[in-house]
Order: structure tokens, then sequence, then C-alpha cells
DNA sequence: TTCTTGGCTTGATTCAGGTCAATGTGGCGT
DNA sequence: ACGCCACATTGACCTGAATCAAGCCAAGAA
């Protein structure tokens, strides 16, 4: 696993080969700047004033890695909390005999450490180039202590997210494998939505394999019927994601 | 639905038909004695101090609903968090076309509002006769206001039910039935064992249905593996519910 | 340029679990 | 005692998605 540290206090940290800096995060300096961060609105870090953003840039470091290396690992101390600034990540759990199921997928506003445990209850691997800002989960124990609104945002982040894990095991439990698509693309149209603003084109940044995993299908399935969605004229297929032709019919079929 | 309600200020604001009281709270007064609960030490309560306890009797009030009632609907507001004291409570999720997935089942010690949203995400009833401590929305949340240490304690009981819930994910997703059903039965075990202690026998008050619903399996298959799992002298099938015999091989089969 | 590799698609076949249809069974109200 | 009803079981058959097996294609490596 390669990761490359830029930090205000020690920006000789760095280890391991150095990532391009990604569009999004352009900063040349090796510095964090809260106030200026373009995932700010969307994540935890809105529930903060501007003097407290000053005490959480001392705390962060920004790191960058690679698509497919690690961020962190099931099971493992789970030293660290994560807010992904640029990028993507996929986030699973193995089963000893290598069945995969992967819980979510993380894009840029997202906050990985809602847990409060400390093993990771899941592993998270870059899909794309990914920037994320990190705290040591110590530090940040400590502030959450200090700011009673941030945990109460960090509640209200974990109860979303709970309520998403329960729609997903609707999906799992109940629904066909066309339903599951067409959830899954509706889905991620809306997340996609608080990111770049809504767009009939679904940027896809997993593979079929992944699409797969988290709904409870194989990839050949995945494949059959994202083709025959296309066949049917309710999506196209383009490089690196779909783009949505029969919103209505998707959502009908996705309806919770 | 009929809820009968017992409350220190207000005794005469019974409405409905009284259910009977149940043995596991036989307060013959109507007064809230949260010291006293025979569950603080599983829920929420048990992060308060005996002067904070005062605070919340006389916040909270007992309801008493019997099996089949119910407890709140999917999509209603939610103006009440509980607190379940004794029974059992199935908490689902419905699709317009009936389908349904069961999301959970509540013991004594669980709480049903961790989830901040103003309007319901499941509906909740009673499998069998059931008493909660229930809280207005609006008090329970300034009363959290002022107490950081039972936020901190919420947010630890949301992200416990979040990782169960992705549990729940790698289980429908990725798991056959026989590893559903070994995987229900050593879970509902293990929770039986905070409220009445390790024993091997099971108490099932949900029916096969509701199993079904829960692990995405229709009726006829979760009574053809108890029956197969009995034959095969994993389990023997009692009345309400299972005893385990061969613990080790369902554990095997339900791993993690 | 050709070779390799990883991801994607497509077809043929299989099978785990669903569906449909009886039948069994225990509790309850009359 | 009787009938009812909800739940549970069991058997026969069916099917949606998995499995197995080629190919296809684009991006890198040699």
């Amino acid at each position: 696993m390669e990761i490359s540290l830029r930090k205000k206090a020690d920006s000789a940290a760095s280890k391991g080969l150095d990532q391009p800096v990604l569009a999004l995060c352009p900063n040349s300096k090796a510095t964090v700047d809260c106030a200026r961060c373009r995932v700010r609105a969307l994540s935890l870090c809105d529930a903060l004033e501007d003097s407290e953003l000053v005490e959480l840039d001392r705390m962060a470091t920004t790191i960058s890695v690679g698509a497919k290396e690690t961020l962190f690992e099931q099971d493992q101390p789970s030293d660290w909390v994560y807010n992904i600034t640029a990028g993507s990540v996929r986030l699973y759990k193995l089963l000893p005999d290598g069945r995969r199921q992967v819980v979510g997928f993380a894009l840029p506003g997202d906050f990985l450490g809602l847990s409060m445990s400390h093993k990771n209850a899941f592993s998270a691997d870059a899909l794309t180039p990914t920037n994320a800002c990190r705290f040591s989960r110590n530090d940040y124990s400590n502030f959450l202590d200090a700011k009673p609104h941030l945990l109460r945002r960090l509640h209200s982040m974990a109860s979303h997210e709970l309520s998403l894990a329960q729609d997903q095991m609707v999906i799992l439990g109940r629904r066909t494998a066309e339903e599951r698509i067409a959830a899954f693309l509706i889905g991620l149209r809306n997340r996609w939505t608080r990111v770049n603003g809504n767009h009939v084109h679904v940027p896809l940044p997993m593979t079929r394999q992944d699409i797969g995993d988290f709904l409870g299908l194989t990839v050949e399935t995945v494949s059959r019927l994202m083709t025959r969605l296309a066949r049917e004229k309710a999506i196209v297929i383009v490089p690196d994601g779909v783009r949505l032709l029969d919103v209505a019919r998707l959502e009908r079929l996705a309806e919770i």
C-alpha cells in the first residue's frame, strides 16, 4: 500500500511513492485548509464554526491513495477516521471462503469511521485515485468530547447510514435482480447529485463484479441485466458509467 | 391498536382496554421507577446517574401492548421513542406490492428510536405481550442536549446497530439458506443471553413467516431447513422455540 | 506489432430455493 | 365436543439466477 502524506506540521513525512495530486484537491502547498474544503458542505465538518475548523486543520492529514490501494482492512485496529475529499472507495466484508459482500461505496463528502469501534468492521480500498482527510481516532474522539454539536451531527449521519443499510436489506432480501440493478443506479444517481449536481450520466467507478457483490448477484447476472436495460432503452452503457434514458421506469422498478 | 398507559403524573390517562400486567413488570402502582428497572443494565439508561434517572422517571410513560398490536407504523411521524422492558417486537418494511422485509426483532433492553428522523423508517408490532418505556421525542431530544454522555451512548448503540445491519447484508447477499438459518439461531441465542443468560433453549416468539421475511427466504424453505437441522440432530424443535444440540456445527455454519 | 491481462458479454446448462397444493396440528371460542 | 383458524409441514414441480464455458475488447507490456 502506498500512501502519500501532506501535512502542515511535517511535510517531510511523505513515505512511499507520491500519487499524482488529483484535480479536485489541487493544493500544491502541503497544508490542510478545512475552511476552503470543497466537500465541507457535504461532510461532517459542516457542523463546525470557522474557529473550530482551525483546530481541525491542526489534527488533519490529507492522504492520497491510488486506484486499488487499501485504506484500511477488516478486523485491523481502526486507528484513523477518514473524510473522503475526492475519488471513490469500495467497502466490503470477506467470508473465510472468499465470498465477498460489498457493504457500500464511499464518494466525496462521505465519512469513514462512524462506528466508534476500535476494530474495522470492513475493508476499504480505493476504486479510483482517492484523496481523504485523515484524523487519528484519539484526537478525533477528544475533539468530539469537546463539541457535542459535532457528536449530534455524527450520530445523525450514523442514523442515516443505518437507514440506508436497512433499505439495502430490503433490496437483498426481497427484490428481483432487475429491481436491484434499477435501485442501485437510481440510488447512485442520487448520491452523485450531492457531489456533482443532477445528471442522467451516472459514473460507475466500480467493476461489474463489485456491483454484483453489492447486490448479491453474480457478474454475469449484472452484465446480462445491464445489457437488457440498454436493449430496452432504459439506459445507455457508456465508458465508465451509464446514461439514464428512462428514469421514470427505473424509479418505478426501484420504488421502496 | 390498544395501549394501556400507566403514569405517575397522570394515572387517569388510560385509554383503550387495559392489557393484563405482565409478569416481568408487575408494578401495581402506576409509576415509572427507572432505578429499579430490570432491563436498565441492558439499555441506554445504564449511561445515567441515579439523580438523572429521577428526571427520566418524570418523562417516561410505561405502555403495554398485546401480541400482534402495533407500536408504530412506517412513514408515520415518530413522536415517541421506546425502551422495550418485556416481550418481543417485529420491525419490518413493506414494499407497495406486499413483499415484506423484517429488518430486526427487538428484545427487552432494546431501544427503538435511534434514528433521529421524524418519520419511522419501519413498522413495529408486538410478537408477544410487550411492555415498553415510552418518551416523547421532544422531551427526549431536549434531555439528550443536556446529557452529552447519553448522546455518546446513543451513538455507540446506533453504531452497533449499523454493524449488525451490515452483518445482515452479508447474510442476505452471500449466504445459503442453511447458513442463514444457523446464523439466525446463533445470533438470537447470543441476544437472549444478555436478557436471560446463556441457554441452549432459544425462544422463537416469531412465526416461520417472520423468520423467512428476516432471512430473505420463504416459509417453506425455513420450515424444511429447520426440519432438516432437527433430523440431523443439530437442533430440536420445541414449542415456541428450539433447543440447540450441536452448537459447534451451527457456529461453523454461521461463521462470519 | 504481438502478447498478456483484466474486465465484460453471451450462451448452454444446472440447481437452490420458490411456487403451488395438500395435509397436519394445537389453541380458542362457542 | 366441535369447528375454526392460523401456523407449520411436506411433496411435486418450476424457475430465476448461478454456474460453466467461450469469446470479445482495450490497455499495457514486451
